[in-house]
DNA sequence: CATGGGATTGACT
DNA sequence: GTCAATCCCATGC
């Protein structure tokens, strides 16, 4: 499953004609406290006991809704958090929602991206490979990826599923390699 | 039926 | 660097 994430990296993912190159990703399984199916199966992660493939959007903080993509075989819960996008395609429309704001500023956060391809709870349970949505699988060369413990979680922070499109200045804050300070 | 937690972001000091 | 906002869902009484 992390094999997926990784190759994920480098993906151009598009919704309704906008989206860009995905530069990161963070892998959960279902042995992974932080994980929402590690509760089990419930109405609520249906979705990521189903079929690869599919959608399954959350809403966090009751503002924000993450992005992921189920990864494993039916029956196996475990999904990839897309968390930030190198922005390609759609720009303007982009724009329209998130207000005038950098490139690098549009979708570098998972709550950042949904909100900048105008995806939503709707899109919980869609099909990936399928419209509206668009999955290419990789836009050239293979970046160089990089693995670091992943980011504002609470639980099983320190677990090295974090990847990262090196040196993308389109990844969320705390970039690694840099000396940053911590969050 | 009521309560608490959660994978975040943005504004303010 | 620190703090608050805000909604859905799972769990507990």
């Amino acid at each position: 499953m992390h094999e997926v994430a990784r190759e994920l990296i480098g993906c151009t993912l598009l919704f309704e004609g906008c989206g860009g190159i995905v530069v990161e990703t963070e892998s959960y399984e279902a042995d992974d406290p932080a994980c929402h199916a590690y509760v089990g199966l419930t109405d609520r992660t249906r979705v990521l006991f189903g079929p690869p493939g599919h959608a399954y959007v959350y809403l966090s903080y009751g503002i924000h809704s993450l992005l992921n993509a189920v990864a494993e075989p039916e029956g196996q819960a475990a999904a990839v958090l897309i968390r930030a996008l190198q922005p390609t395609t759609g720009l303007e429309r982009m724009r329209e929602r998130r207000g005038e704001r950098p490139d690098q500023d549009l979708c570098s956060g998972p709550g950042k991206l949904t909100e900048a391809l105008g995806i939503g709870l709707e899109q919980n349970e869609a099909d990936l490979c399928s419209e509206p949505f668009l999955i290419a699988p990789l836009a050239g060369e293979r970046p160089e990826v990089v693995v670091g413990p992943r980011i504002g979680i609470t639980k099983a922070a320190d677990r090295p599923w974090r990847f990262c499109a090196a040196g993308s200045p389109y990844v969320s804050r705390p970039r690694p390699g840099t000396g940053a300070s911590r969050r």
